[in-house]
DNA sequence: TAACTAACACGGACAACTTGAAAT
DNA sequence: ATTTCAAGTTGTCCGTGTTAGTTA
């Protein structure tokens, strides 16, 4: 794989191949030559000579969704087609687009345009054409994609998200979830992730908050891009289930550009992760024809981190520890939690209010008929894929099975027959967002039918063994234990459980409440829950007193928050039913132009 | 001094192995 | 007595964050 530094510009129009030229897509297993050209295309030297600027409002006015029209686009001369892809949904200008905002799109011409249109980024609307490109029997449909365990990132992103990155290679968490919509069924698409330059700056952490220090050393080569394994497939496989991207590792070793499945980044530099989408032919061949519209690419400004070789805001360290459940024995309360009675277990995780919900006899809260239909089926394992699928509409930390009923709702119908899993192991998965009431440390529960939501793709029923995880079959036996009814999940939905500064609580609360509209048969089956997470709240700030204060004794207060409107309202376009709706309720949404 | 690295401990998943009971 | 199967135990691997030492 060449560097970004070798070949990693994307030919001017002149160079550019005819329409009748097809070019490789970068797909997992392709060969070295095939996959660096194809990465050389589509990162077009993106670490070392665009950045992609996050909106510049002053933090506190970040709207994420809508966003603001802020936002830009810094490049030199000899970007790729990329350089004008960059799916600016939540960073448009003020006034719409100009030239000057999307300087590639007049520096190339149709063939190396943003197949939606360049910049045109019309509002969430789910017609049909958009930027002149209508849609065509066969391509140039609109996707739409979901970032699925948004309420995490933002949960992150208000604290300014760092990743770290080591010389092995490090896991991204929260990582990157998306939900797709819009493709053509038959259509095939490589799908995959690029780590671009978010701004011109090196960062450093004093007194409490990021500030920039510095020019970004904007010559780091090395591989930028993740392909999804399954790549390249069909529409409709992208769209059958979450797009997780568990698997993707972060670097600063620069030696590690030949693994596939290392990005490697600078420490200290903000990044930008984008999505891209590109309709090929059967065998992965990208059709290079004159139109513009197989390629779609989407950013979520609230997947901004900054890498890091080691944390410097304890704010984040500690919600790695409370919601990464690779990172459970760093919980302060882990201990115990074994040992407090049964009755004490209603009070929440001192770390995380939004966890408390699991500690919760299981018992007193058992699962709603709706919720059975709703979470159990029995979709053959063939559903399956391989790897970095099974991640739930959600992306929380749930068990397998979690994810695993909880992906399936999309496609599944709710009257489908419950299929009881053979293993449920909840102890690894009770992270955020679940619906478990399990308290720390029970394990092995025997659950015949749960919602599922995972963090982790891994999933039991995922023999291919993908996501978190490489082992997949192995079946654990399971010791019959607590009579447990797990509380379904309404995916993602504790974001309203989050200890957030009231303002913010109140716009979640009436995000919330305009799900919930959608949605309420899920909330008038949860009145318990709800009870529940009253008594998280007030145990919170019990639960702050614990909380370690940040090397610079910086707590939330002084740390450079970045608050974020959670506007979901536009999700109500996409109500296929209540739970889905409700999901989306916690997807950022964006709608290729 | 700040940033980086490697070793470490932890929890969890998994595979291999052991044990014991039931069936033949 | 032998076989089969389920359950339990142990060790390995992986992914975490922490920490102390090293490097620039």
């Amino acid at each position: 794989m060449l560097g970004e530094g070798e070949n990693n510009t994307f030919p001017s129009p002149k160079d550019a191949p005819g329409p009748e030229e097809k070019r490789k897509s970068p797909v997992v297993g392709a060969d070295d030559s095939a996959l660096a050209s194809s990465v050389s295309r589509y990162t077009d030297g993106l670490g070392s000579d665009r950045y992609y600027l996050s909106p510049s409002k002053p933090a506190g006015d970040c709207s994420l969704f809508p966003y603001p029209q802020t936002g830009t686009v810094y490049k030199t001369p000899g970007v790729s087609r990329y350089s004008t892809s960059l799916h600016f949904g939540s960073v448009l200008p003020p006034t719409g687009f100009s030239t000057a905002m999307c300087p590639g799109r007049n520096q190339f011409g149709p063939a190396y345009q943003f197949g939606q249109g360049g910049c045109l980024y019309p509002p969430y609307s789910n017609g049909s054409g958009i930027g002149g490109v209508p849609p065509s029997s066969g391509t140039g449909l609109r996707a739409h994609v979901y970032l699925c365990n948004r309420p995490l990132w933002l949960k992150f992103h208000r604290h300014q998200t760092e990743m770290i990155i080591t010389k092995q290679g490090r896991r991204m968490f929260p990582f990157l979830s998306f939900n797709m919509t819009g493709l053509n069924l038959s259509a095939h698409y490589n799908v995959f992730v690029e780590v671009v330059l978010a701004d011109p700056n090196h960062w450093r952490f004093q007194g409490g908050k990021w500030v920039t220090c510095g020019k970004a050393d904007n010559n780091m080569q090395g591989n930028k891009m993740y392909v999804h394994p399954e790549s390249p497939n069909t529409g409709a496989h992208w769209m059958r289930q979450e797009i997780s991207f568990g698997k993707l590792k972060l670097t600063n070793n620069k030696g590690a550009s030949s693994n596939a499945q290392m990005i490697v980044l600078q420490s200290l530099h903000k990044y930008q992760p984008r999505l891209h989408i590109v309709e090929v032919t059967e065998d992965g061949v990208e059709d290079m024809g004159p139109t513009d519209s197989k390629t779609q690419t989407f950013t979520f400004p609230e997947n901004q981190f900054i890498a890091v070789t080691a944390y410097q805001n304890t704010d984040i360290t500690q919600l790695k520890i409370d919601h990464n459940p690779f990172a459970k024995g760093f919980r302060d309360n882990y201990d115990s939690m074994y040992t407090v009675p049964e009755g004490d277990r209603l009070t929440p995780s001192p770390t995380d209010s939004s966890r408390a919900h699991q500690i919760v006899p299981g018992a007193r809260y058992a699962m709603q008929p709706f919720f059975q239909d709703q979470f159990t089926n029995g979709l053959p394992q063939n559903r399956f894929y391989n790897s970095e699928r099974t991640v739930p509409q959600t992306n929380s930390l749930l068990s397998p099975q979690q994810e695993e009923s909880a992906s399936q709702r999309w496609f599944v119908s709710m009257q489908q027959a419950g299929v009881a899993p053979n293993k449920l192991d909840m102890s690894s998965y009770e992270g955020d967002y679940t619906s478990s009431l399990i308290p720390y440390g029970i394990k092995s529960l025997p659950v015949q039918t749960h919602p599922g939501l995972s963090y982790y793709p891994e999933s039991p029923f995922c023999p291919m063994g993908g996501g978190w995880g490489p082992r997949g079959s192995y079946q654990r036996k399971v010791t019959p234990s607590l009579p447990w009814s797990p509380k379904p999940s309404p995916l993602g939905f504790p974001e309203d459980q989050l200890p957030v500064p009231s303002k913010e609580k109140a716009q979640e609360d009436e995000i919330n409440s305009s799900a919930g509209s959608l949605t309420s048969l899920w909330t008038n089956s949860n009145s318990s829950s709800l009870t529940l997470d009253k008594a998280d709240s007030e145990s919170y700030s019990t639960a702050c007193k614990r909380r370690r204060a940040s090397l610079s004794g910086a707590g939330n207060e002084s740390s450079p928050t970045i608050k974020c409107e959670e506007d979901m309202s536009a999700t109500t376009i996409y109500s296929k039913d209540a739970s889905a709706a409700k999901s989306l309720a916690y997807c950022s949404f964006y709608t290729s132009p």
